[in-house]
This record gives C-alpha cells, sequence and structure tokens, in this order.
DNA sequence: ACAACATTCTAATAATCATTAGAATGACAA
DNA sequence: TTGTCATTCTAATGATTATTAGAATGTTGT
C-alpha cells in the first residue's frame, strides 16, 4: 500500500539518523551545541585533519543540522537551531539507558561517584540561589557568555589555577562544562580539591540544563 | 586530552545512530511502538524478505534498542523501552523540522490540510471527552487494546467498511492510526467521506501523544 | 596584483553496510 | 523419528562511507 511513498518518508528521516551515526560528527554536534565555531577550533577540539572535520561538517549540513557563514578569513558553523542540541541529549540519553557497555565504560572515565553532585537539579538551584554553594562554569569565557546555569560564575579552565583565591574558602564548589562527557570539569576537581577545596563535579551542561526545561542565563553576570 | 576514552563514549552513542541510519530499520521501530510482533509480520507490513527483515532486526537489538523473545515458532519482538519510541518521534520531528525535502513530500502524501484535524491536543481532548465528536483508531484490534488515545473506539480498517452504521450520522468523527507516516487513517477518511460522513485525519498517533505528555487509555474499553 | 591563509573540492583507497541465496537451527505436529 | 515451518547464520555481491592527499577557491593584508 504506497510502498515507495512510505519509502521517501522514512528515507528522509534516516538521513537524520545517518549524519548522527558517526562520533566525530556527534561529538561536533556537543561542540556546536555549547556556541558557533570555526573548522579550525572544531578540528582541533577533535584532534582531526582540517579537511577531516570539514568533510564531516558538510555531512551535518547536508542533514541540515548545522549551518555556515563567512567571517572573514574564516568558516563559522553554527547548529541550524536548538532542537538539534536536545537530540544529541536525548541519542546520548538512550545510549546510557540501553548500552551496558556505555555505562560501564562512562564508570571508568567519569571519577568515582564521591566526586558527583548528589542533589538533584531544583535543589542545587536552589542551593545557587541561596549562595550556599558556588557554581563555577569551566569552558572558556564565549561559551559561558552565550547561555550558562544560573547562578554560575565563568572561571574557564586556562585561567583556574591561577584564579583560584577569588572563590571563597568556606564554600562547597560546584564545577560543570559541556556535559557528561566533557572531562573539563574532571580536571577542575582534580585541581580545587588539590587545593584543599570542598568540590564536586556537575554532570550536566547548558543543553542537558535545557533538555529538562530549566531556566538559563545569559551575558556576563556573575563575574 | 584523553581522546581515546572520549572515542569509546562517542562510539557508543554513535551505535545507536547507526542503528537508525536506515529507513527500514525506523519503520520497523515505528511499527513496534504500537505493539510487539513476529518477524513475519514485521516482514509482511515493511513489504520486504523476511531474511533481510531480520537481518535489520538483529542490528536494532546489537543496539539494544528491542528485545526478542520465543513464542512457539514463532520469534516476538518489541521494543526494549517506551523511550525507543520517543527517540523515533524526536528523529521524525527533527527531519519535519529541518528538511524542507521531507515536509514537500509529506505534504503530497498526506491529504490536502481540510482532511486534518485543525484544532490542538488539549482541544481535542476536550471535544472527544464531551462527546462532540467520535475518536475512531483504525488499528488493528491489538494494537488498540494495549494503548489507545483517550474516548477513542476501536475500529479497525479491516472492518472499518462494514461497521460504519456504528457511527452516529450527525457527529463529526476523526480517525488517528500509527502516526503521522501511516496512511491507514487516510484510507478511511476516504471510505468514510464517500458515505457522505464528516471526517478527519489526526496525524498523531500514541507514540506522538505520550511523547507530549498526554494520557492514554489501555483495554477494550470503549467498544 | 600578490602572497599567505582557511577552507572546500576532487579523486582514490580501504572499510563498512545492505541485500540476497543457501545451509543450519529449533520448535511443532503427525 | 520425520517432515514442516519460522527464523537465523554464513557467505558473497554490490553499494556507501571514512579518510587521506593534492589541487582549487575565496579572503585578507601588502
Amino acid at each position: 500500500m504506497s510502498r515507495d511513498l512510505k519509502d521517501i518518508l522514512y528515507e528522509q528521516v534516516a538521513r537524520i539518523g545517518r549524519a548522527v551515526s558517526s562520533p566525530k560528527r556527534l561529538e561536533l554536534l556537543e561542540l556546536l551545541a555549547q556556541s558557533e565555531k570555526t573548522v579550525e577550533e572544531l578540528a582541533n577540539e577533535l584532534s582531526v585533519d582540517i579537511k577531516l572535520a570539514s568533510a564531516h561538517l558538510k555531512t551535518l549540513k547536508s542533514a541540515r543540522l548545522v549551518t555556515s557563514r563567512r567571517a572573514g578569513k574564516y568558516m563559522v558553523y553554527r547548529l541550524s537551531s536548538s532542537d538539534v542540541a536536545g537530540l544529541w541529549v536525548m541519542l546520548r540519553e538512550v545510549a546510557e539507558e540501553h548500552l551496558l557497555e556505555l555505562r560501564m565504560a562512562f564508570g571508568q572515565i567519569v571519577s568515582d561517584p564521591e566526586h558527583l553532585v548528589a542533589v538533584g537539579r531544583e535543589t542545587l538551584l536552589e542551593q545557587a540561589r541561596r549562595g550556599e554553594i558556588i557554581v563555577i562554569d569551566v569552558r572558556p569565557q564565549r561559551e559561558y557568555n552565550l547561555a550558562h546555569l544560573p547562578f554560575a560564575r565563568s572561571m574557564p579552565m586556562a585561567e583556574l589555577e591561577r584564579r583560584v583565591a577569588e572563590l571563597p574558602k568556606n564554600k562547597r564548589i560546584v564545577a560543570y562544562c559541556r556535559g557528561p562527557f566533557c572531562l573539563m570539569s574532571n580536571e577542575a576537581v582534580k585541581i580545587l580539591s588539590a587545593q584543599g577545596r570542598r568540590v564536586r563535579k556537575l554532570l550536566d551542561g547548558v543543553s542537558e540544563w535545557r533538555a529538562a526545561g530549566l531556566p538559563l542565563e545569559v551575558g556576563t553576570a556573575h563575574e
């Protein structure tokens, strides 16, 4: 019953699936969910050749998941809309839910549960509002400016060690970065712990926060 | 910075992406979202060889999106959890949102907007509750029994023409089936319109309804 | 116009995937 | 047990995809 018509419809959706069937492309989507970036920046983050990054970006573009524009010498890529970030979050959640292998690999990579934030998102938000904890965003400043968790202050990894003194000694600290697969906040926990601070890692990034329907802040507040 | 570890994580998520990168496998997921089915049933619905259906199911199984069990001579497959149906809905929505090609093909296939339900989900639900409209589920009885829209009555395609008289002549009718890509309700609209009924197609199926956070009914009520 | 640079296009190879046919497995029924 | 049926496994084919290198494009600054 109208098989060829159906084939067309499912084939189009499969194009989206094909676009997210490569680890490199997924990593690109996660990076672009933080902020728009040039091909060079993306290639560096992925540790791949610019030519390869460009080829993957072309694939993502043909599936309309990203768009590009020229900015002088550079080519800037961005997600074509925020629901693409939502798709990435959903894929990751389904993978975590269904693939035992992922949960095991994840458990080995992410530091032991003792270093993770234990309370729920709403509780964390309330503690941050009341100033009981200090939430720091260790991503590059530019990504922070575009969107960050409420009450979070920017403290990029590159500056962290130099600026530790800015953080009140008696307060508990929560560090977050680009999401569960991003390891910058692990590094931050290591550095701050070594200085005797009480610090934990939050797995969420802004995409996860947004997907959960929670509010975000923009701009350079809380500096 | 720990590139190989990252590669492992993204590779696992990409397995899910690879599983949903084939039109046949997406169609399988949509069918299984309605109810568990045997390999034979699935192959018939897809109009493909059993061997091919089996191979695709194996791929889905290795990504842990479906599980199988033996029931006598038959092998019965089902989604490993309902969030897999949610993933299918999300993929389709992203595809509709981003792929102009899909929207165009879709526009040609789905009957003109005049035959579509124009009101929102909550409004429709309210109209059904008050009995102002009759909602009919034209999927096979078994799929209806497992989950259906509130106040919907089962009226499988195979029996529709024979049972038209059961439907009150003066009420507006809304027909739905497995979702936007399923064409059974189009056929129902054609048949009922020819009999002079005022009937429209609802694009949603139970997966879309569930993804929207709306309630469903189970069992054989409203018969 | 020219040189320097970022990015894309083209072409080529190796790797992976879809599809099909034939053999093998496991359950049922005589 | 034997035959039948549904399904999976194995092997083989052709069709895509990932990746790399080299040439080509477009932009900036001189």
